[in-house]
DNA sequence: GTCTATAGGTGGATAGAC
DNA sequence: GTCTATCCACCTATAGAC
């Protein structure tokens, strides 16, 4: 059942989720999903579990980096590329206003494991000087800010950018923003301009 | 019949706004409507037209300003002021995947009046050098996307954060961006650190 | 311009039998 | 666990009277 919700959901959205769709697709009727699911709300909230299951899979590569800056860098790029190859994840998980947050606290998002990805790349960034020092938890907000923001306008057509040329955009608009942020060691630009991106 | 519709949409979101809703509040029936709308998106679109002309109202408040540079940043405050005096506006302006995007080309969002007005903003700045010279609608993607990924986290519930602690965040945030895109005359940190906002 | 009447379609959800 | 039957709310559309 969720493996075919996943794939509706895949091809047609949220909107194409529906109890009776994923019944005739699973060859059962809508009431016997009401069984293993609440509700559609938590049938979906279990689509987007996968996709934030994916999502760190892709941050993780970035440990494979040898040194703290480029794992930061790095962990930038797989960003944008889960966005990429993954828009229709990105929009629910990052792109819908979710209730979640007002039930269960403000604390959810922060405890988040990837949140807590991008703080601990944002600390050793700092430990090691190539950060200038700051509170992480702040910085690692204002970093996030400026890759969704940049994201989530290019995959709602609001940039009116190709993907090439968005690409470029988002290295370049991180390697500034980074800019702002470097310590007494600057990120070496042959770095930022790997266009890895 | 728009009137009402909006009060619906400040109410209860988008999805407050029925036709059937429409019909009851306005005393009318929900065939009348398509009399004056062709249909329901019709209707959410006008509604969403309002809020971009209260939004342009915002902020050209900011060329009361003295400087190029005080514009800029007080178009920046009054973009967050927009934000949170009318969330469930900048949501259904800024946060929904739209799609008259893709029917009316790549160019629409660039082209519209309030990308512009940030666009020459920047503009005015790189002129008197107080930025560092650029592509001015580049520059203004990279400082619109930073501005939307703060205020579109903020109001999904993504940072966890009281108004009073996000308005912090947007503006030493905000101050860092302009900071690393600053020109040889860079932008006094009085008017950066100025809580206006 | 608006009404009534009527239709066909989508969707979520409940109650109770098996 | 799954079924049938049933109810609800919704959008869209047509036709014809006032």
């Amino acid at each position: 059942m969720l493996a075919y919700a996943r794939d509706l959901f895949l091809e047609q959205g949220p909107e194409g989720v529906s109890m009776r769709a994923v019944a005739k697709g699973t060859g059962v009727t809508a009431m016997a999903i009401y069984r293993h699911f609440e509700n559609r709300r938590a049938l979906l909230q279990a689509v987007v579990d996968e996709g934030f299951a994916i999502f760190m899979r892709y941050l993780q590569r970035s440990l494979a980096e040898p040194t703290s800056w480029e794992r930061l860098w790095h962990a930038g790029g797989q960003y944008l590329r889960f966005a990429l190859e993954h828009p229709r994840d990105y929009a629910l998980m990052f792109m819908e206003p979710d209730e979640r947050a007002r039930r269960k606290g403000p604390r959810i998002w922060r405890d988040a494991a990837t949140f807590r990805f991008l703080v601990d790349r944002i600390r050793e960034c700092c430990d090691c000087g190539v950060l200038a020092p700051s509170d992480p938890e702040e910085t690692a907000a204002t970093v996030w800010a400026q890759c969704h923001g940049l994201v989530s306008l290019h995959l709602a057509g609001k940039l009116g950018l190709s993907e090439r040329e968005f690409r470029a955009l988002y290295s370049r608009s991180l390697a500034q923003m980074v800019a702002g942020l470097g310590g007494p060691e600057a990120p070496p630009s042959s770095v930022l301009l790997k266009s890895t991106m």
